[in-house]
DNA sequence: ATTGCAGGGAATTAAG
DNA sequence: CCTTAATTCCCTGCAA
């Protein structure tokens, strides 16, 4: 019964790619992968500094643009106020090479508010809300968009030093990196929220493969990561009660607590 | 029958 | 050495 729903979802994914297809020049349902390195990229600059000095802005645009379009307080209707995401970045405003390796994040590295208790997940369907309809096409109109000019925002982040925290720096966790992409704007073609107030998202069925290849990177797997070794491990979140499946296609939903976790951790540190 | 996604067992890694 | 949090592989079930 929850099929019908999915449907207008698909249709959402159809109008990303398409306006991705615009500067791809590809057919959308044929190349699968999009192409990482300018994610990677646009996300990097996205991540330091908002930095449209680039050569193939072209491309990017069509998704950035409507993404800092303008700032609405309540993207996330929730209670996120991203201005502290992009600063965790900070740490190397190195070139993408070295970002390809790994991205270190001091904002995670406090043990002490990183209780992820194990809890008792339930897994019954929560009575599907509208959602997908009316909240994922309206809601991601985006947030902060720092007003600051390009020129010496490279400047500020190059000053910044402390490569390398190293200690007590624990490793990225799966569900932290979801989070994160789901508050970048670049990132809607791949994962979005169908209903963040309640931590629910949903990957894209075409480009999901992008975003897992992504945390690979980042965690500097020896192998490409998969959607299916990636949902592996978001399966083991149901266990620990992390992450819940919905009886959605490719979405799932942030238990509570983590949610509060994770929102708590990006704007009050 | 085939495909895409979901679910999970089991062995293996990479930290801490 | 033990545990955690994946990662990798693989196989089954299910629905379109």
């Amino acid at each position: 019964m929850l099929t019908e729903m999915e449907t207008m979802v698909y249709g959402a994914e159809i109008k990303l790619s398409g306006s991705r297809g615009a500067w791809s020049g590809a057919a959308p349902s044929s190349c699968p992968d999009v192409d990482l390195e300018v994610i990677e990229e646009y996300l990097q600059e996205n991540l330091l500094e908002i930095q449209p000095a680039h050569t193939s802005t072209s491309s990017i645009t069509a998704v950035g643009q409507q993404a800092h379009t303008h700032q609405d307080s309540r993207i996330i209707e929730n209670s996120w106020s991203g201005q502290h995401a992009y600063e965790w970045h900070c740490g190397s405003h190195a070139p993408i090479e070295e970002f390809k390796r790994l991205t270190p994040h001091p904002a995670w590295s406090s043990p002490h508010n990183n209780q992820w208790e194990r809890i008792a997940y339930s897994y019954e369907a929560p009575a599907y809300i509208d959602s997908d309809s009316q909240s994922s096409s309206s809601q991601y109109q985006d947030y902060q968009d720092s007003p600051s000019p390009p020129s010496d925002s490279r400047d500020r982040k190059s000053r910044n030093s402390l490569p390398l925290p190293l200690s007590g720096k624990r490793k990225e966790r799966l569900f932290q990196f979801l989070f994160e992409m789901l508050q970048t704007p670049s990132m809607r073609s791949c994962i979005w929220w169908v209903q963040s107030s309640s931590g629910t998202f949903q990957f894209s069925s075409q480009n999901k493969e992008s975003l897992a290849q992504l945390w690979g990177r980042r965690k500097g797997n020896r192998k490409t990561m998969t959607y299916q070794k990636m949902a592996r491990a978001l399966r083991n979140y149901s266990r620990t009660g992390e992450i819940h499946k919905v009886k959605r296609k490719l979405t799932y939903r942030f238990d509570e607590k983590t949610l509060r976790g994770l929102q708590g951790n990006s704007n009050a540190l």
